[in-house]
DNA sequence: CCTGGCACTCGGGCAGGGCGAGTGCCAAAA
DNA sequence: TTTTGGCACTCGCCCTGCCCGAGTGCCAGG
């Protein structure tokens, strides 16, 4: 169990370094924070915090930096969450109370997360596993192929094309069109497949049994497609604020932001509430082992309906970060209820 | 006028210098190339591009690296468009065939374009003022609250909400529907205004009236909605590929690319027909003063509906990457025009 | 347990020197 | 007139050695 004093050294050596980034030795270190011990203490602290992994030096006879394990312990245990400011809240308000569609309100909460915490911005487009329908729509694009609209109460539009085994007149159209909205409008996805299964029974017809048949397996494949989840990112410039040794570290970060299945693995794990912090290794993917991450779920209501997050270096401002995450989802949640 | 061997000696520094990222000296290139002349004779015909502006020495006695207008020489005069080889075709073909909707289109064009040319791939969305509507879509969320759906024959979906002046009856609204469905299905946009624009005056109620024109009002305005053209950018990764001198050379460049504006424009200017290529200094905007830009339009049927390119160094291989975008811009719009 | 002192380590920065690629010019050859 | 080989020169790059200073670990005394 580490003393009340060594918790404080490791909580200045991090706030320095995030600060300077560069290593911060014994002295430099009660120059700047009252600490009322001599630098000799200080560096007795040290050895202790670095025998135990919170800390480490790039190389000998240089300062410390903290290690993966000493964030962790920093953001567990030493440092709050620091709420926005005022001006910072207003900011927020100004900015997405603009947006018109559900492609803004993405578009705007990516620009405004990498705007505020200078960071790399991750948006998942609210689910479609977890939302429910508001409006089926369906329209011959000529006698024998049909398109499927599916409209989500967060907005979310999908569409679909179908080829009909057999023609389909506009009456029957009409009347599945009807019978579709009415078993499952307003309805969430999850119920959906029972409540449509004996709609083809429901009609007379051999043919038009196969074409409702089809429209309802696209309508049920559409509703499971996971791998539909788009994500949407926003300011990768700052990646060039990262370090100094370019080609190696921002390399795997560009790539592992391109692989949707990698970003999307990486919100997915996050625990359904609250706020997760991965720093470092604790990234399964290797091409983030350099690199934290901060995201927490948001939705309309109580409910989270997608995540969003931000990736940056294991070197960042973690209260100020995630102070702004949370407020961001929080707000984006709000204005996806009033839509 | 530059003799015909000069330009040979021109073709020969560009090839050279895409190839190594070196500047390329008297020597080496004779060497490499079976000009049939000496070293000495090379340096006469360098002395001669340098003086005209077509190449130049980053500092004193190293070799020449081409000028932004020995560049243009070389597209201009120099180079033709490299045809892509048959695995290369089969590999757009099989790449863009598994396409799902237009998002999964664009999606896939980035990436496809982005792997095949091994740099920053962009992509417009088929525009929506050159498309026509293949339907409109009305229904009501509440009795107050109308949205409107919009599916355009590249299979674009746009949606607005409208909030009704007065309530409206959910025969009205079908009626409405019905008839707006009969004036504007299957037109271009530019000739929906005039077919609209009595709509209102043949529903006999005022509020009807009022709400009808709130309605056409939305419709007409996400069609001139320019601002709402969308892109998506892929490959961002192969930035890191660009110099060695990291921070400068790359920040702007990614900069710009979320710079949806700069972005558009950028394609904007290219001409209706036929690739267009921006070197250097060419592009207005001064962040990408070091590179160039391949693009070109593609649609449907003969015309342009939107365009696509690439953003890469300056020093890249020019006949290989307009192959490339040509080909990719050829087959995404077979794509458009079959579904 | 804290503190001041002291010897030691090691990376970063700077200066100097050799190397080599490449140039420009010139006089001779084609 | 154009091409060629020769030659002296320039200048950036890289390697080396050096010094400096920040920072450490240890120890003896408070």
């Amino acid at each position: 169990m580490l003393s009340e004093r060594r918790l404080e050294v490791l909580r200045a050596i991090v706030q320095d370094y995030v600060g300077t980034e560069e290593p911060v030795g014994s002295k430099a270190l009660t120059e700047r924070h009252r600490l009322g011990v001599s630098p000799a203490t200080v560096r007795n602290d040290m050895a202790v915090l670095e025998e135990e992994g919170y800390i480490a030096q790039p190389h000998t006879s240089a300062g410390r930096i903290p290690t993966d394990k000493g964030y962790r312990l920093f953001v567990d245990r030493l440092a709050g969450v620091k709420p926005l400011s005022t001006p910072e809240r207003r900011a927020i308000h100004n900015f997405l109370d603009g947006a018109v569609d559900l492609d803004d309100v993405v578009g705007r909460t990516v620009r405004l997360l990498a705007q505020l915490t200078r960071q790399v911005a991750v948006v998942q487009y609210p689910s479609l596993t977890r939302s429910s329908i508001r409006h089926v729509e369906l329209l011959a694009l000529t006698p024998a192929r049909l398109m499927l609209v599916l409209i989500t109460d967060t907005g979310r539009v999908e569409q679909r094309v179908i080829d009909c085994p057999a023609p389909f007149g506009e009456t029957s159209l009409a009347d599945l069109r009807a019978r579709l909205n009415g078993r499952v409008g307003g309805r969430r996805f999850a119920d959906v497949p029972q409540l449509v299964q004996d709609l083809p029974e429901s009609f007379e017809e051999p043919e038009e049994r196969a074409t409702v048949s089809a429209v309802i397996a696209t309508l049920l494949e559409t509703l499971v497609e996971e791998h539909e989840e788009r994500l949407m990112i926003g300011g990768t410039a700052n990646l060039t604020r990262f370090g100094h040794d370019f080609p190696l570290t921002i390399r795997p970060v560009l790539e592992a932001l391109e692989e949707q299945v990698v970003l999307l693995k990486l919100l997915g794990e996050v625990k359904e509430s609250g706020m997760t912090v991965r720093i470092g290794h604790e990234n399964a993917y290797e091409g983030l082992n350099s690199t934290s991450v901060v995201s927490v779920g948001y939705g309309s209501g109580g409910e989270a309906v997608a995540k969003l997050g931000v990736v940056g270096p294991t070197r960042m401002d973690y209260p100020g970060t995630m102070g702004a995450v949370r407020a961001v989802a929080r707000y984006v949640g709000q204005i996806l209820a009033e839509s």
